[in-house]
DNA sequence: GGCTTACCGTAACTTAAGTCACATAGCTAA
DNA sequence: TTAGCTATGTGACTTAAGTTACGGTAAGCC
């Protein structure tokens, strides 16, 4: 995957059109039927997309990352829709909240920008195509494994500080499962597990 | 679900600079790997856009309807990209091919092409986000159930033309669940089953 | 230290779904 | 009309995943 970098001219314009906003770890940024009232734009850290279901089992669907954008919300913002997914803070945040009414003139003024939004549409489309290859056609334990591998490089780190239950929840399955095949990856030499952290070999 | 039609003054524009193509049923219209060529717009029939595994297996993401226009395309075929996705016609249909560097140009003069893009985006996506809620949190007879209406709904008729095996490729699941199933439904009355066809009451 | 809480391990069981095998039924073309 | 193909019905079995239940253990806190 390409960087995607968020042209510097574009952000300098960016930045003198929002606001920025620090956030912790774990801070909800978008709840799933919420308004949406800005687009936020990721400087720093990053953020974890989910769906829910409506009796609470939650899915990862993708994770924005630096120089990226909610893209939902732009769409859903013009139209005055609400946002279809939950947006959590993963890694501690800088985000740049652009007024909905800044960010459309600038579609008329900076072409870069719609470069930018039709680049990230596209992107996330293929993340969600992605999403729904390994639902329909992977095993849990599979995907159980990309997951741990896409969060140690995302981190650039082997240990990784989570939970079985946080890896279930990305998942969509339960804590039993995850422990188990986490088990078997475990004696097959692939992880060392420990309370609060998985490190990959 | 809105109806999204594409505004007359930018049809019109469009005729003038695509070309038509008629095409039956069954027809592929694109296959996984292509590379894009033009962006496809329905003017009548229906595209039934699929995703599908390595090992042959394939899952329905959605309809594309008339007035509509396959978007993967329309990045994809910028970025010079290879297609996510598989485009079969499902009622014959007639498409308006628009070769893409004169898509893109449209991008400057013809704003009503960008705000037509954005929906149609933010309509696929959506609909990306309800197959993964499917997939993720439904069971198959749930699927199958609402799939049936769905296409009923479409052709405006109850009784559907299809036969067990391409009920299940749309699911992604195998034959013989779908004849369990749709066996079940017809004992609790909801449905009568014949050869080709499924009846919904 | 002792208590509490969150986390992890695991056995036992249930259920949904996938697979295999084969029987039968309906259509069609020679 | 009958052979042959495709579609359907169904029982039996396997497997992955979800569920229940409970015991153990590390971490944090008074």
């Amino acid at each position: 995957m390409q960087p995607l970098l968020i042209s510097d001219s574009l952000l300098v314009k960016l930045k003198s059109i929002g606001s920025m906003r620090r956030m912790a770890a774990d801070a909800v940024l978008m709840n799933e039927d919420d308004y949406i009232q800005a687009i936020p734009i990721v400087l720093n850290g990053s953020i974890k997309v989910m769906r829910t279901d409506d009796d609470g089992k939650e899915i990862l669907l993708y994770y924005i990352k630096p120089g990226e954008s909610c893209v939902m919300s732009f769409l859903g913002a013009t139209c005055n829709e609400r946002s279809k997914i939950k947006a959590i803070v993963d890694e501690p945040a800088e985000i740049l909240m652009l007024p909905i009414s800044k960010a459309v003139e600038l579609i008329r003024s900076a072409p870069e920008w719609i470069e930018f939004i039709f680049q990230l549409y596209n992107r996330r489309f293929e993340e969600l195509l992605d999403v729904i290859n390994a639902i329909a056609f992977q095993k849990v334990d599979e995907r159980l494994w990309e997951l741990l591998r896409k969060k140690s490089e995302m981190n650039k780190s082997k240990e990784l500080a989570v939970t079985h239950q946080q890896v279930a929840d990305e998942l969509g399955t339960a804590r039993e499962v995850v422990s188990r095949l986490l088990k078997q990856l475990e004696k097959s030499k692939k992880i060392t597990l420990s309370r609060n952290k998985i490190t990959i070999l």
